[in-house]
DNA sequence: TAGATATGTCAATATAACTGACCTAAATAA
DNA sequence: TTATTTAGGTCAGTTATATTGACATATCTA
């Protein structure tokens, strides 16, 4: 299968350090941002995760991280000490602990977002849907492979 | 221009995970033959820059790994020791260092980068070369935006 | 009630980075 | 030629983020 071009070997590893670079550039725009609260990298994926997964369980946390729950908690604990989260014992079980965004982490959440989306949506906003949606799926294909 | 649905916020926000997990898996996949090796992401990426670009210059392999002297020094000494990689003086220009993979590096490079190109592989595979050219372009425009 | 599950915590260690200070050798400019 | 800059190396201490392993506590479920 090696005669297309794209599937050439040279270009697979083109491709393998742009997708580091695009992945190192996007992660490091909102360092500043993270500098001025004390926090750094772990923190914000944290803080991404349970914005876009509103009252998250830690188990669940910790399957989308990939971290040891020792390391998780080193996160969670600085961030309640930093008054961006708040952790709920669940309802229906009560071993269970929920993890909310409060007023201070959905501000915070956004000033980091904006850094990044400033990245995207300057890639994105000359390409036509069709190029965005391709993007997508070659980038879930690749996820999910 | 936010009424574009694929410029909405929460399609950057998923873009922006993608990124992130894309990034993770396909920099996760050697990390078995690393292993073996006693080595880690560190020399890995060190080890893609010098395939990428045999001789480069110890200045140069700073700018691309955006790293201190200190953290490279220490990369390329344990790559050294494991006889992957051979530091040759500059001649025109005496003070400069030159780097190149030696035999075991460049099967030691190929071992790795195999794990990496069966999942970009088996992701493009089925795509036609329209797709794959807009999904370079995009990742490109997201490095130099 | 016994066992499984969800979470928390203590302690030690590893990896990969950092800052800051200082050094040598070689190239280049005054 | 001397002074300065450049390329690179190294020592020492520190930080961020992760790990392994052991153990503890509630709470749920069979």
């Amino acid at each position: 299968m090696n005669e297309l071009l794209y599937l050439k070997d040279d270009q697979i590893k083109d491709l393998i350090e742009s997708i580091f670079y695009a992945y190192r550039k996007t992660y490091s725009d909102p360092n500043k941002v993270l500098k001025k609260y004390s926090l750094g990298n772990a923190h914000h994926r944290a803080i991404h995760l349970i914005e876009r997964h509103d009252g998250i369980s830690i188990s669940a946390l910790l399957i989308k991280l990939k971290i040891t729950k020792q390391s998780l908690n080193r996160v969670l604990r600085d961030l309640v000490k930093n008054k961006a989260i708040i952790i709920k014992k669940g309802e229906s079980d009560s071993r269970q602990r929920h993890v909310f965004l409060n007023t201070k982490g959905k501000k915070l959440f956004y000033e980091i977002f904006l850094q990044q989306k400033k990245r995207i949506f300057n890639a994105l906003k000359d390409s036509d849907s069709d190029s965005v949606i391709k993007f997508k799926n070659i980038l879930n294909k690749i996820i999910n492979e």
